[in-house]
DNA sequence: AATATAAATGTTATATTATAACATATATGT
DNA sequence: ACATATATGTTATAATATAACATTTATATT
């Protein structure tokens, strides 16, 4: 399978959760969100707030600023998507429906996000949380460097 | 000791591991990174960019954006403060000479940050970045939440 | 000391990121 | 049909950050 293709399908699959996620919550993923979460997921990489805005008017040249961080504020409330605190931009969730305590790895060179959970996060973050009496609500976690592809 | 003398001899030893860093480095901490860096442990939790601009315009009037984020710059290179990533803020590092992988407890209430150094982050940072073949170069970990003090 | 070079700061302008406030339209429940 | 809530449209502006170039200050070389 090419990369495209897997590309494709991941993203396929992302919109597919999306609307199973609406459905099931009460949720609207109406034409604009559903229009901004395919830009998204269209994007190889990450995805910067004007730039979608700008690709967004392609079809709705009424779009504006608002209409895009409100869009984004729907996604992210709803985890189909995340915003990269360290580059002031956002990619899609591959998995919204199970959704564990997530970090990035961020390849400075391409630009491509891997999202993984792992267990060891959520514990470490959870015991040294307890050390400082702190009680967490939202972490964030975000590795730069070099990813596998651009180290070859 | 009261908080306030803790936090004043937590500043001025911050300031004067500055001076050894620098010295022994050949950088040269100016008059006006010396304010800046002043000013920034002067706030009791994290500090933005344009109110330590404004503070600084009291001092020395002709003080611009460019003033401010030339000197944070510097200061972040050479880790006497941390950029907080979720918040487009800035903090006085404590151990500006003794820096590991580090994470910070961002209180939602108080805007208090403690910064924290655990052997368990690197650990799993290294680990994590293994599984994905990933060389990380530069790792954000913040934990929102509502610290010790607020609890009451 | 005079000169060249590099580093730091000053200055103007502008780019980038994000939100407030209010108007209108659309969907939903009674 | 009406009331209410939700979503979108629109204008303006706030907040964050950098580019580009000029001047000053420190450092090294002759
Ligand atoms: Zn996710
Ligand atoms: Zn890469
Ligand atoms: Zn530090
Ligand atoms: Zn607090």
């Amino acid at each position: 399978m090419k990369k495209s293709q897997k590309k494709l399908s991941a993203s396929l699959e992302a919109l597919k959760k999306a609307e199973q996620i609406c459905d099931s919550n009460g949720l609207k993923l109406t034409k604009l969100r559903k229009q901004v979460l395919n830009l998204i997921w269209k994007k190889s990489g990450y995805v910067k707030a004007y730039d979608l805005l700008d690709e967004l008017k392609k079809v709705d040249p009424s779009a504006k600023p608002p209409t895009i961080y409100r869009t984004l504020d729907f996604l992210m409330e709803n985890g189909l998507i995340h915003k990269i605190q360290s580059l002031n931009a956002f990619i899609g969730c591959p998995h919204p429906d199970e959704h564990n305590e997530c970090y990035f790895l961020i390849c400075d060179r391409c630009q491509m996000i891997e999202e993984c959970c792992s267990k060891k996060i959520s514990n470490v973050v959870s015991s040294t949380s307890k050390n400082s009496n702190f009680i967490p609500s939202k972490v964030t976690f975000e590795i730069a460097g070099t990813c596998q592809n651009c180290l070859n």
